[in-house]
DNA sequence: TGAAGACTTGAAGAGTTCTTCAACTCTACA
DNA sequence: TGTAGAGTTGAAGAACTCTTCAAGTCTTCA
């Protein structure tokens, strides 16, 4: 397998890291939405919001288009819900797994 | 949805977001492997692997034993291979929609 | 036309991440 | 015991990323 396969692969993840980038993705699985509904909905600063709608769109992860004085912005494939479904899962077994170590360690405490 | 559970999730994609983990967990997927096969197969230093899989170990994704002077690395959950399967669906869609517009460009280029 | 609203962009500074190099731990086995 | 091999860790510096603040564009509507 070639490197830069690895590094896009890389790249895509990255592109995901970023708890504001999550927000929207998941707000957006409802369906297209102006940037004020975003801004309402996860409230920090518009340029700050801004700044990572562009990382998304640079990405083609997401589509924005202009409607008058709002810009609306939408997922471009409906595979980014089964992506972020798989992935809850997957961190959903990484947090149990750190649970069962407290547990252990608590154990230990008591004995 | 709480702030810390975006959180939890991005910091799950950023650990993912780095060439040389995401080739580690694709060579985990064939089963176990030493440190040593890793390092054969992926060819860097051995402290600049090394750093990537303690990133790995300590997210709980991979879990390391030691076997007499080798370490042997193993993914915890199988759900690993679909996340990337499906990851790698959503990327191949993105890089098609971005040949496309390269299409497009080249065809405008020529008129 | 021009003022206001909705977003975006650029620059600067703080905080992260990655690589490299050197030093260190652990196990085997001479 | 002590030397070698296999990995890991720590420190330092370069390279990115994120936030904030200020300034910019675009579109509507008075």
């Amino acid at each position: 397998m070639p490197l830069p396969l690895h590094q896009a692969k890389a790249e895509f993840f990255r592109m995901l890291g970023h708890p504001v980038r999550i927000r929207v993705l998941e707000l957006l699985q409802d369906g297209p939405k102006p940037v004020r509904d975003l801004l309402a909905d996860i409230g920090i600063e518009a340029s700050s919001l801004s700044a990572q709608l562009a990382v998304l769109r640079r990405s083609g992860i997401v589509t924005a288009t202009r409607d008058g004085t709002t810009v609306v912005y939408a997922l471009t494939s409906d595979d980014v819900a089964e992506l972020l479904r798989v992935a809850r899962r997957v961190l959903a077994g990484l947090l149990a797994g750190q649970n069962e170590l407290l547990a252990m360690l608590r154990e230990e405490e008591r004995a």
